[in-house]
DNA sequence: TTTATATATGAATAATTGCTCAGATGATAA
DNA sequence: TTATCATCTGAGCAATTATTCATATATAAA
């Protein structure tokens, strides 16, 4: 290929963040890549629930939602708290919140 | 479902941001979830760049890339100028710098 | 005009993802 | 204990996605 600026390749390649912490950064904005994920965390934007609310609000089984609950745990984006048979979610920290924010406003700018 | 709360669920839906903005904002995170996108966004976070100079970056074929960066346009993430043959890309504007940002700050809380 | 270079696109394939279903776990109540 | 409810998990299938390859477009140079 040699309309490459070498030169410039390199100098950004200087200035990236190392390869682990890429890979963890793709690894949450694919887990908030997907409507019924966002709708669940845009419900624990508002207030703490359990897994049959969420099932209920998304319209979906609770073993799909289970399923998604378990992709957003692993990415820290949600915690768990269980009372007795029942186990609520809610937001993992602000940071989250942010992030959901930031991602609403973007759309918005049409 | 005899567990459902449904006064919180529908106190929730309320809140709910619409249909078409959950899809769009979810398409955008969708967008940003791929290393190899990230990579190539990131490069453009410091300073515009061509296909091929991606494509030597990312090490990918230079339609894989051409690929990449079709997706990228349609989600408003880079903008494309041409200048003679190549044809150079950039950040779209200062919420995609935000927004990636935010994600690689919340995959440092480790 | 012809030729070469940079990029884009369409179709096909391979890999990934989300759902359903069946069964497991954990907690409460009878 | 047994029964029941809420949730979780693993396997399998359907849908989606990323890549490759071949081809098309656009610009520049010969």
């Amino acid at each position: 290929m040699p309309c490459v600026n070498q030169e410039r390749v390199d100098r950004v390649r200087r200035l990236m963040p190392d390869g682990d912490r890429l890979e963890e950064t793709a690894g949450i904005f694919k887990v908030l890549g997907d409507v019924t994920r966002m709708k669940l965390l845009c419900a624990l934007l508002e207030e703490e629930l359990c897994v049959c609310d969420l099932a209920e609000f998304v319209e979906a089984s609770p073993s799909a939602v289970s399923h998604q609950l378990r992709l957003l745990r692993a990415a820290r984006l949600v915690r768990p708290r269980r009372e007795g048979k029942m186990i609520y979610y809610r937001l993992d920290d602000d940071h989250v919140r942010r992030l959901l924010k930031e991602g609403l406003v973007h759309a918005a700018e049409d």
